[in-house]
DNA sequence: CATGTTACTGACCGAAAGTTTATTTATATA
DNA sequence: TATATAAATAAACTTTCGGTCAGTAACATG
């Protein structure tokens, strides 16, 4: 008689080989997010993925082309598909659903901790940095630019900088993705304000580029 | 005479028990920017003080206990220096002044390091978090609010919520030092602007300060 | 100059985590 | 069912690094 348990069927585990390597991105990508290249642990994403630590091994060269995969296979189709709200419409409007939809996009758990590995750690990797400059970041940057400088020739916009401006509207968003989910010590919670809402940076930003208009009023 | 080296004086190290915490902290101060809290070695930071692994432990009780030190003796007066220049003037010359002040204080070598420490690791030290959100930024966050209350009184801003607009401000200001010190791939430097000039930070926010105009210019 | 005290060193330890490998298990195939 | 092989595991190996400590060098004091 076989005993109690084991009954000769239920395997301890399967044999999925097309399935390990995305598996493994999955949990990767959450324990990178939330420890940092240099913080994530590989028995920590082995057993999140529901694997052990050696399967890693078996599809990945090492921790360091483990997190480049990750990259690679998850983040940039991510961020790509951000940009693609910026496809049509006025410019004030593809701006706000650009915000709206970036917002969207990384408030949530598990993917703002990947803004803070970009920012703090990406530039200890220069060969994926510069891919990650050159295809992703660039490539953002220059399409919001376009936004900005046809609403300058309607008029919808003031003239300014179209780059100098991308970089602070970005710089607005990230922050405050950042901030709305960095756990707050218990008592400062009321101290001082977490960040603004969404609504706020919003009408903050349409509010900078809105044109000046031809009388000024003058303080005083 | 004596042998051309070691000529009996020379000592191979000194006895400076005044000046050893001071060098320690120091050198702690740029390991920690470079390389974040978790990924400074204490060797590495011996080194620099020109002292042994060992002599560090003379003056500190453990690596985490020395990064407290790094904040209470070296970050918090810095701090503290750049809120000064809140202290007067009408409040759009107090903002401008604030952010130059602050972007000439944290736009040198070695201080984008500690936006990233405090931005990614702070919260994983719950008690050192508290101290510093409570008696640096919230501090900080309340002085700036003030100025943007008051200029709303004096109808010099627009009303809008202070506390939300303190944090879009402080996001760019920060996260462009952040930038303004990434060292970037070269070959991307072409391709998208590193950033926005303080200038340029400066013109953003005091537009999206500005008050509403009565008459507001219908775009089309 | 002798002696005692303090500052400092540097070799060492142990834990933690990345990587490798020997072994076990699942499963396709004949 | 027997066998081969690919997939996965678990444990061993290796390196790194925070922390300790016994010994040594500087220097004050008499």
């Amino acid at each position: 008689m076989t005993s109690t348990i084991d009954s000769s069927n239920d395997p301890k585990w399967r044999r999925l080989p097309e399935e390990r390597p995305h598996q493994i991105l999955l949990a990767a990508i959450e324990v990178f997010g939330e420890h940092g290249i240099a913080g994530a642990k590989l028995e920590d994403i082995a057993t999140r993925a529901g694997v052990s630590k050696g399967t890693i091994y078996l599809y990945f060269d090492s921790k360091e082309e483990l997190f480049r995969e990750v990259v690679r296979k998850l983040i940039v189709p991510r961020i790509a598909e951000v940009e693609r709200a910026l496809d049509e419409g006025a410019p004030t409007a593809q701006l706000e659903r650009y915000l709206r939809v970036q917002w969207a996009h990384f408030d949530r758990p598990g993917t703002a901790g990947w803004i803070r590995v970009v920012l703090t750690e990406l530039h200890k990797y220069p060969d994926l940095a510069e891919f990650y400059y050159t295809e992703v970041i660039a490539a953002s940057n220059h399409r919001l630019g376009d936004v900005l400088r046809r609403g300058m020739e309607t008029g919808e916009f003031r003239r300014m900088d179209p780059l100098a401006t991308v970089s602070i509207i970005k710089a607005i968003a990230l922050m405050h993705v950042i901030w709305s989910q960095t756990p707050l010590p218990t008592s400062a919670s009321g101290t001082y304000a977490r960040g603004a809402s969404l609504d706020a940076i919003i009408d903050f930003v349409v509010h900078a580029l809105r044109p000046d208009t031809g009388a000024r009023s003058e303080p005083r």
